[in-house]
DNA sequence: ATGTACATGTAATCGGTTACATGATTGC
DNA sequence: GCAATCATGTAACCGATTACATGTACAT
């Protein structure tokens, strides 16, 4: 059994895996495209980390033959992979650092013309609408014909519902700021803007 | 003029350059605790970028000799740097991808019992109550007395505050999920949650 | 024929973090 | 006397991204 460093993704993987073993190829979608809203990672790295967790006896790994497509290996966590969970989740973690490149242009709306980042806002609000959209689904797959209520009182799996909540009012919020932030800069242009009058 | 690649930091530093020099140290602060919402960096790597954008001439630095403290460099953004960040904020940017470890541990509830993870979420409240508190700050600053309306019509300096409201926002929507959390795991829990009866 | 989905990786590089170093001054 | 703030870095490491590689099956 190696030994491992404090990688980040490891932990990851692991609360993947908490419903039920998993092949790497979906385990790689899920991390890529957000589906696994609560994480993410390249199909490369999710490979690598996959084959360190078995090696560290955290993940239990069986290859599976297929005839009309290539084999795949089908994961599972171990009591060990399990403990390793637990130890994680009562470690404090820190503020995660909010690192946004169209936050960066909006900073400098001031020098670098309106035009430009009012068009990096358009297409952020293209993109978190596809996001929202994709986590909507989600929801109702998770709760089915439930509301939350009841979904609440008599589910075994809260985690992903959470999780998903969580995304989805993200998302909502980051496009009212965008909706928000047209109109304010809106205004801001009619008023001569560069040269305010004595 | 030496060449750069696409690094990330390399804009946020210009950025912060947008409205007058500053010092390297009080850059470095700027970044390490938040109070630059847009962008987060620890203070070796601010000096390190420091360092190459002006060999690459987009920042000009000018060492400012003081008696009863160490010399420190003032920096300020050249008209190669704004043309630089021009180009940037011209050009799309992805979405931000969420990491937070906060969030593996929620999606691990299931397994992982639900104490360890609910003192996550009061520590999460704390910092994030904590950072709400420094974002208000700023936001007073920078409208002092007047009013967001009156502000957008007189302000030639409006980046700082989009950026801080998207703060402001974050962080309150962050809490009221931490709440919610609270509420919908204490009901789960009361009802069987490994065991619902037929 | 052409492209998308399945299925799994290696190698090189980059951006960010951690650990460590230095030394003066101001306030408790 | 002791900690915090000012002020600036170097070196080693780690985690994530990018580029590249391989081969089958099914749908248009």
């Amino acid at each position: 059994m190696a030994r491992l460093r404090d990688m980040a993704l490891r932990h990851a993987v692991l609360a993947a895996l908490v419903h039920g073993e998993a092949s790497g190829y979906e385990l790689a979608k899920r991390f890529e495209l957000g589906v696994a809203n609560f994480w993410h990672a390249k199909p490369q790295q999710v490979y690598a980390e996959l084959t360190r967790l078995r090696e560290a006896g955290l993940v239990d790994g069986r290859e599976v033959i297929q005839e009309s497509r290539p084999n795949k290996r089908m994961f599972s966590i171990t009591d060990d992979g399990l403990a390793m969970l637990d130890e994680f989740a009562a470690s404090p973690t820190p503020l995660p650092v909010g690192r946004d490149d169209l936050m960066v242009a909006v900073q400098a709306i001031d020098v670098v013309g309106a035009r430009s980042v009012l068009a990096g806002i358009d297409r952020r609000v293209d993109l978190a609408e596809q996001k929202l959209a994709a986590l909507r689904e989600l929801e109702q797959q998770i709760l089915g014909e439930r509301d939350e209520a009841t979904f609440v009182r008599t589910t075994r799996h809260l985690g992903p519902y959470l999780t998903c909540r969580r995304g989805i009012r993200f998302q909502e919020e980051a496009l009212e700021w965008c909706h928000w932030v047209r109109g304010v800069v809106d205004t801001w242009q009619q008023h001569g803007r560069a040269v305010p009058r004595p």
